[in-house]
DNA sequence: CTGCCTGCAAACTCTTTGCACGAAT
DNA sequence: ATTCGTGCAAAGAGTTTGCAGGCAG
């Protein structure tokens, strides 16, 4: 979907809300939706602020949620307390990630059988899924032994 | 395996690593082995000092990630800035979790199939996966309607 | 105009760290 | 006797919150 597409979205959904359409907030938006990476949410901080000046700190930890609530934004945590986010144009939920412990990398691969596999084992339990995380840690030999590996330099 | 065998595992595992057999040490491993539940670092810390009233806080922060390295001790995040330990008696490491966002409980289920996906992900990407993270976080209907659900209460 | 939204700074939670003392090998 | 382990308290990182003023609807 085009960022164009998302931004209207994104709007639709907090007038759906009753929330209000402030600059701040497309200003967080148009920060997560200027790079697609995983972003800290000083990251975006940062970026929102080359927008708008006025962004400050708990706006972003305010709206994260929201933009996270409408889809339009993936959080990503892998157990460094300090989550990511991912601009999801798509409104992906079928996402794993690959965590290169020697790189740093993120990456993001498709996982469909987890649609099957969350509803089964929810079943099982009488429980509605409502999200899931799907996350291996791995090393890379290559990068550890020379310093580089075709992911990073 | 049985908690004597574990304890003798651990202190095996410590010699081995040159690391020294302390009270404190043995009173967090206790701690851990005493109640099969998912325990924070602040539940080890209040058991720990009921075992050895001597035992600090930053001593069990020194000694948990010891003893997940031994195997003995798992180690699960479920995204809430707050890690939960849990007493491994059979070095499984083929586990689940689903997290229920009602009645707040973790269940422990099998996932046997992690083995083949984390190694298939992982070597087309020219990785070698040390760890993984499945979580299925849902939510249970009964529980949130009469505050009661088979699983709590 | 009304009440949600905001920035600021302080508070919070969990975890880590520097230091001097104490205990395991 | 050495050296590692420990408790204490302070620092640290990321995130949340109370408040008074500001702006969207």
């Amino acid at each position: 979907m085009s960022i164009e597409a998302c931004r209207e979205k994104f709007k639709s959904f907090l007038a759906d809300r009753s929330l209000r359409v402030t600059g701040q907030r497309m200003a967080i938006f148009d920060a997560a939706f200027s790079e697609d990476a995983h972003n800290t949410a000083e990251d975006l901080l940062d970026r929102a602020r080359s927008i708008d000046e006025s962004v400050s700190r708990a706006t972003v930890y305010r709206t994260l949620p929201i933009m996270t609530e409408s889809g339009l934004l993936r959080e990503v945590d892998i157990g460094r307390n300090l989550k990511f986010y991912v601009a999801n144009h798509d409104n992906q939920t079928q996402q794993a990630q690959v965590v290169c412990l020697d790189c740093d990398r993120i990456f993001e691969i498709s996982a469909p059988f987890m649609e099957w596999y969350r509803n089964t084992v929810s079943s099982n339990l009488g429980l509605t899924p409502v999200a899931h995380r799907l996350q291996v840690h791995a090393r890379c030999d290559i990068f550890r032994e020379t310093g580089r590996c075709r992911h990073r330099n």
